[in-house]
DNA sequence: CAATAATTTTAATCCTGATTAAAATAATGC
DNA sequence: GCATTATTTTAATCAGGATTAAAATTATTG
């Protein structure tokens, strides 16, 4: 809690390892992908991750860390548009999913929370809840000025977090379908909050 | 190709089982899975598991064709709908979302293609870009019609197919929850699609 | 019940991959 | 260039987990 948001200040070849092992571990999650897999994308040995890093799951918790100050950076953001809160909305979607489909693709994996030992897990998922709660308190916002419509607010972020978390399974770098992807998706997901007519 | 759909004919111990593993998968992940995990769920020995099944991939690789099989039946029935695209789209949504929470939870992993050998994931791959394209001019025709709102009809299947995926990672079981979803997620996501005011 | 088929277990084997310690190499300050 | 620190490699250990073969158990059938 205390230093927090400085999951980044690292040196350039962790932030290169930490790239690397969050796209290993999109691609076969945490236990498919070996340390020497994560390792071969940067030209050097299994064991020489260890100078950088306690062990495997060190690895997968400081991506997480990442992705979480990402999602809160984006939010944050979002909250100093000036507007509706559904304008909000979007601005977060579009931040979101624009770094959802990098490159250079920094942390994403959002699907291996059973890998994290327990300590680390009640860490993130304390985040989680926290980035949820935000952006719930968002939408109820938006429902009540009436700039979004009436929804289950829950079930609507779950939504939305799943379509955002999802990119990384089916999304494999290409420039162009990055920009599809920003360019679709803050439309497709809040086109379906927007009361009245688009 | 020739004999498809009849991916749930099978014994019910069988069929036990690739619940089972279906479960563990989607919890832990094809790597994280160990097959001591799946059996325990039966009261099984991990070897026991062998005489249903020649390794553990052939274990995804049925639970990915149980899961294709499904949702093939979900359009198929969707497609059925009186009315609009629009209204069939809904009535899928529906469909889809009420088996990813099932329970008993049929099969839903949709995250280890990596997992499966080259053969069984183009087998599965071409069948999910079948059932996209499915989607994809549903899709289409509701907007040929009017009933659906313009949209880059690919990254929105890809929105809504991630949101319905990402399901089974926070989703675990809670009856509640399972309404809820099945309750909202429709909306949610078709909202997003109708033209005009709601 | 006897015989055969179905199901499951025991007891190896074998390999992958995490982890560690010690040694080697590169980089940097002086 | 020398000493010290930073980085990486080699080589070894070690456990977990997939897989297999043979044996044991259970079910079925005539």
């Amino acid at each position: 809690m205390a230093q927090r948001a400085e999951a980044s200040r690292f040196s350039l070849q962790k932030d290169r390892m930490l790239r690397a092992a969050a796209l290993c571990f999109n691609q076969k999650g945490f236990s498919g992908t070996s340390l020497k897999d994560v390792a071969s994308h940067l030209g050097l040995t299994d064991a020489a991750l260890y100078y950088y890093v306690k062990n495997k799951e060190e690895l997968v918790y400081l991506c997480y860390l990442r992705a979480a100050e990402l999602g809160r950076e984006a939010l944050d953001e979002a909250l100093l548009v000036q507007g509706s809160a559904f304008d909000k909305v979007c601005k977060y979607l579009q931040l979101h999913s624009r770094f959802m489909v990098g490159p250079p693709g920094p942390v994403a994996i959002m699907s291996e929370i059973p890998s994290l030992k327990s300590e680390h897990r009640d860490d993130i998922l304390s985040q989680s809840r926290e980035h949820s709660a935000r952006f719930e308190a968002l939408l109820r916002e938006g429902i009540a000025e009436g700039s979004i419509a009436p929804c289950d607010v829950r079930m609507t972020g779950n939504a939305i977090m799943g379509a955002l978390n999802w990119v990384p399974k089916w999304h494999h770098g290409d420039r162009a379908v990055a920009k599809q992807v920003i360019g679709s998706f803050p439309d497709i997901l809040s086109r379906g909050l927007k009361a009245g007519a688009p």
